[in-house]
DNA sequence: GTCTATACCCAGATAGAC
DNA sequence: GTCTATCTGGGTATAGAC
């Protein structure tokens, strides 16, 4: 039950990188916040980039899982069953989209930034295209589904943005039912 | 004709922060890219943040007017309008805007922030809400015209983004047309 | 494994000569 | 006005003792 030096540094690392962004977390806060010193931290991660990949690479995982499990439910509309995933996304993981974007690709090397997006992909953003392609969902003919969920997928981010939009009046079903169904009358 | 050092500065600044951020970007490079030297800024400037602020201040305006100019005009169908002014935007203005709301944020000081948030309301949000709120245009009785604005611009600015997403057949147009419209079948 | 000490770099900003 | 020289402080990372 004891957690290793590794698994605590993850942890807080998640905390600290999820809340002020990759560039501005130290690698000095990061070890005060686990009280040990900030060289300690390079026996256990060769480099800071090491330990955001590592981080981002867990967090995935849990998120894709419950994405994907809610994505699989019956019984519920197509607006219930996106709302639930947004909320969810919210709760778990209320990260700053804008600045996760923003650390992929002016902070991280090359290498590092296409296997984020690559991960992020799998995880976020294909439980999305699951229920928009589900059978009973009929799109406009116009619509080009994967264009459809990259908008969606706009939205949602922008929606999970702190504070860059004000929010009064903005919830995440009246947002989806415009995305639905479309702002003007037919 | 001959601009000032003060105009120089702007000039070269705007290129600089518009390309690479606000933080990315160091006063040595704006020096070196003048043929000055880096002191040399801080006799025209008091700090870095006010070169930034001064630089937003004088691309709102003309964004602005141009913005406005398109939204009075006559003939165009809503559509049209719409992918009028993000072209405008996305050949004159082709900022990161991940990255502009990131500096906004977390690179600036409270009162900058501020002070640039109702400039952009001012000079790129206001155009958009005044071409949805015009007299020929009817709106769904479910929707909130200002928020169905945010979420236009949440789209516009993901669409003026470098490569965030990969762009194969994601046209403005067909990004307008769901949300006009929405995607699926009445 | 964890520490102290430190190297190294790059940033924003200031002092003061010219 | 523009320069040279420099201060101050933050960051990542390494060397080597314990």
């Amino acid at each position: 039950m004891n957690k290793t030096m590794y698994q605590k540094i993850l942890d807080t690392a998640e905390s600290l990188f999820m809340n002020q962004g990759y560039e501005a977390t130290s690698t000095r806060q990061i070890a005060e916040a686990l009280g040990i010193t900030q060289p300690n931290l390079y026996y256990h991660f060769k480099k800071k980039e090491d330990i955001y990949v590592a981080v981002m690479h867990e967090l995935a995982e849990e998120v894709g899982s419950q994405l994907r499990r809610i994505a699989k439910e019956n019984g519920s509309t197509l607006t219930e069953k996106l709302t639930e995933m947004m909320v969810y996304l919210q709760q778990r993981h209320p990260f700053d989209f804008y600045m996760m974007m923003h650390d992929m690709h002016y902070a991280l090397t090359k290498k590092s930034s296409e296997e984020l997006y690559l991960l992020w992909q799998h995880s976020y953003e294909a439980p999305f295209v699951d229920v928009l392609k589900k059978e009973d969902v009929f799109l406009r003919p116009e619509v080009n589904v994967g264009q459809a969920v990259k908008q969606l997928f706009i939205l949602l981010a922008a929606y999970l943005q702190p504070d860059t939009y004000d929010k009064q009046g903005n919830s995440f079903p009246a947002a989806i039912d415009m995305f639905l169904y479309g702002i003007v009358k037919k």
